[in-house]
DNA sequence: TTGAAAGCGATACCAA
DNA sequence: TTGGTATCGCTTTCAA
């Protein structure tokens, strides 16, 4: 008996003295197998300590069961905490998540591949950079592929927190927090993340006639947050409020404006988006608007398996709704409640 | 021409006039192809975009390219740190990266199957639960596998940071430093990585006749830091300072500590271990020893690396020598100058 | 230096 | 309900 050799469908057909494809079957649960040779089979699967060789199914069926993840800068929490989320829907789907990047450094050419070669039955991207050429590569091969948090100009299905309505929401709070001079920390350029939840906090500010008081660069970094906060700190008239897009940089401001001796939020309101595990941190007990990365994995997931299956299915995108966590880091409008309630509409 | 089906070894062979054998061989830089022949093949691949098909490659030379992580609680952010050293250098190394569980629930034994199903060449483990069956069935069926900051009971290859030596150091600083009720805050249970840090700093103490004033349980949260750091402050007698064997359990020390309204390191100093990137921002500014990731990330591949080459390499354990970092969490040895140069022997 | 052909392990089609 | 067999795409002997 040879050991070091794993059994195969033939080493169990021989046992069981039936076809292999008869083994092939009675293993995947053919409703055509009788109960008799299916239960024998797969007893002497178990004993034998059977499990089929993806490589060699993936070879004939093309289809791998693996979704390539391309995932953002690790340094900010939103990426690794939606990975967590790819990894226990994707296994619980049957699929598996390779990793092809992580990092904000350009994904490379042969990330790019490993997803070809692979044979990879979708994608998944939430990074910024270079995603046009890998959509395109997606397209050329037919891999159906949803970004996730970001859509890109050239078409794909995305995946996104509706980030209008939560940056809406929050200059809203500001505004009737009574805050008049808010100053806005956007994050990686020519992102729709970035813009969107910028331009949806600016239509609120405006809707009230109001304009941002200032628009600094944040880079979408703790330290970026914390070179803008010294910016807006440093200046003659300063703001009243900050709004940096999201949580990373919102720690960041916050360091930076209590460095400078300012006093969050009784001198200065500062809310970010996304809601990090580091938001509700007591040293920053930020308010911020809750990205629904859940839902946004779920929902990630479905359009990819609806396209695996009908890959001519029309691109779509599906915007879910955050959700406003109130903490500490902002003064509060002074009918708070009525505010909240109001969100109901 | 059919665009739908992506071109093989053989749709080459045709066009290049050769046997698919020969296109195979000059792919992959066989000296034995003639120059003119090689040149000719690989335009042909490069004008037909070819790439090869992993998985009927490694179908054939039983080598997939695969490496699996098994990956702790992503709220940590030492371990998306590990990740992206992880992914970077795999792919630089020719391999990729699976990600087959993330978080602190155990381990699912679907997800070590499907270590097996995919043929993959190699697995690290960073993760607590459940190690010991994915250790036994990687052994089982000859999967290389290094644990990463973790050293199992059953055996395996492992790599570490030099934890007890950063215990140590940590241990003599606060007592340099003129602390005496120095109290301990523990990370998961039965984990080496806890338990070294922990002993390396009570060895550290009680060479200067100390035992720790307390010792308490974080489960390697920050949640649990708070909770401990309340406790600490309840106490009638106090401790003058808090050694966290994690830095995510350290924030929450500080956290705690502050709400109670202790000063760090004025009332009370804390120190930490790993060095995530949170540790260096102003609101903790933690001094604590830095883990070597990418030192460690690159000795795992190191040893899986071997192992897929020579199967029976024994098992080894190699320890990398963590780093210093002094910051302004802790209060400073008085002649810190001294207590430095005095780590180089 | 190149070709022919035999697999790798599973699936799926066509028969029976 | 089951069997036989071609096939997926690539690699690798063994011959030439």
């Amino acid at each position: 008996m040879n050991r070091k050799s794993r059994p195969t469908v033939e080493t169990i057909s021989l046992r069981a003295r039936v076809a292999p494809s008869t083994v092939s079957r009675a293993l995947k649960g053919d409703r055509r197998i009788s109960e008799r040779t299916r239960a024998n089979i797969l007893s002497i699967a178990r004993e034998l300590g059977y499990f089929p060789n993806a490589n060699a199914r993936s070879l004939v069926t093309r289809r791998s069961g693996l979704i390539g993840f391309v995932m953002g800068d690790v340094n900010n929490p939103i990426y690794p905490e939606m990975l967590e989320q790819l990894v226990r829907r994707t296994g619980e789907r049957g699929f598996r998540l390779m990793v092809l990047h992580a990092g904000r450094q350009p994904l490379l050419e042969s990330s790019i591949q490993a997803l070809l070669q692979y044979q990879m039955d979708g994608c998944i991207i939430t990074s910024a950079e270079l995603t046009s050429r890998a959509v395109e590569l997606c397209r050329q091969h037919h891999v159906p592929l949803v970004t996730m948090n970001r859509v890109p100009r050239a078409r794909s299905c995305a995946v996104s927190c509706n980030n209008a309505a939560g940056g809406h929401l929050l200059g809203e709070m500001l505004v009737a927090a009574g805050h008049r001079r808010i100053a806005i920390v956007v994050g990686t350029p020519n992102t729709s993340t970035s813009s969107d939840r910028e331009t949806g906090a600016t239509a609120a500010l405006a809707s009230h006639g109001l304009a941002p008081f200032a628009r600094l660069d944040g880079h979408s970094t703790y330290e970026g947050g914390l070179a803008a906060a010294h910016e807006l700190a440093c200046r003659p008239e300063r703001p009243d409020a900050v709004y940096a897009v999201n949580d990373i940089m919102a720690l960041g401001v916050i360091d930076g404006l209590r460095r400078q001796g300012l006093k969050v939020p009784e001198d200065i309101s500062v809310v970010g988006f996304d809601d990090i595990r580091a938001a509700s941190w007591l040293s920053y007990n930020l308010t911020t608007v809750a990205q629904p990365i859940g839902a946004m994995a779920e929902r990630a997931l479905d359009l990819l398996e609806i396209r695996m299956k009908d890959p001519d299915t029309p691109d779509e995108e599906a915007y879910i709704r955050g959700e406003l966590r109130v903490r500490g880091s902002a003064r509060l409008p002074p009918d708070i409640d009525a505010f909240l309630s109001d969100l109901q509409d």
